[in-house]
DNA sequence: ATAGTAAACTAACAATTGTTAGTTTGAGAT
DNA sequence: ATCTCAAACTAACAATTGTTAGTTTACTAT
């Protein structure tokens, strides 16, 4: 079930124009283009338009799902549950830089059904989230705010890596890891 | 050159529908529709598409762009200048919460004349958010950490407020105003 | 009553969309 | 040489796109 090497190009250069115009105003023309064949070829390779978009992002969703009810249920302290999360949004965001754009803002033009299994794990993701914060705050590790307020603050950063990375110094895949924690946890005053 | 209150109808509606589904991906039938109207008749009112685009991004930018300046220059301290900033975000998220969506993710969408505008203004207020951080960290009074990392991690989240601002309790303005501070400025440990 | 006008309508357009059908190309295996 | 087959091509489609032209409607001021 591995993608052939030429779909896996066009799901790469999919995930370029994907993340500087978004998928609706992506044609399968300009697709085509980018690959320097004519739109009609790509489909020896892929079924559709909304193919694309499903490769393209359930495989990340899943793994991002299937992380965290790992880190949930490991016996660590809440503080390094959250550290763990980190590393896992960094670690996705490095080696699908261009993908997690489609991930945050297409997701939406899924097909039905994918688009159910996508907002499941979606939901899915943030309980688990909520519910390591919430512990935390409980057992007196972390401060008592707003459970939801410090879940939206974490996830806000973390799901918009993709568009800080690679753009400056200071985000290289080891700075990120050392330093996110740091801010986002201790702060930065 | 006050919008007429029929076309301040279309910008809401088109706002929502811009969030829901992205600019592209919404028609100018879908936002007749909206309004209980046929297509050509938004042409009463508008001059284009693009044109309400436009409307609903380039004021607030402005907003941001002028603010930011004034606080800029304010005689404070920079963690009082950042306390504003996240005041500023939380003001312009409760009046504009679907306009927002637009703004972060539908600028290059924009004509060309307006869309090099928008970006000076961009860069433009991420180069003061920048120097803001930056005097921070040299007098003392931020953690000595990247100035471009704590820059990415308030932004992310300021940016993005406007998805989870009325979806949930605990988002309310002044529960905003007073949670968001303590969490991006102190932390969470 | 009449004229003016804002805002709706119907009908249509040229361009662009995703996609399909059928054909050609070219490299590797027999 | 011939066969196979993946992967490109040309040509075309039906639907949808933003937009325009010209017309009707209904309220307001004279």
């Amino acid at each position: 079930m591995k993608p052939s090497e030429r779909k896996q190009e066009i799901l790469t250069a999919a995930a370029q124009l994907f993340k500087a115009k978004g998928y609706s105003a992506v044609t399968m023309r300009d697709l085509a283009q980018a690959l320097d064949i004519k739109a009609a070829s790509l489909y020896n390779h892929i079924r559709s338009k909304q193919e694309i978009l499903e490769l393209m992002i359930i495989g990340i969703a899943e793994e991002f799902t299937h992380t965290i009810a790992q880190i949930a249920q490991s016996h660590t302290s809440s503080v390094q549950k959250l550290e763990q999360l980190i590393q896992l949004h960094v670690d996705i965001t490095v080696r699908n830089p261009d993908a997690l754009a489609a991930l945050n803002n297409d997701w939406m033009h899924l097909p039905e059904k994918q688009l159910q299994y996508f907002l499941n794990m979606r939901e899915e993701y943030e309980a688990q989230f909520r519910q390591i914060v919430k512990t935390g705050i409980e057992q007196g590790e972390l401060k008592n705010q707003s459970a939801e307020v410090i879940l939206f603050s974490l996830l806000s950063t973390l799901r918009t890596l993709y568009l800080w990375y690679g753009k400056k110094s200071g985000f290289s895949e080891s700075g990120l890891k050392t330093q996110l924690p740091k801010i986002l946890l201790q702060g930065i005053v």
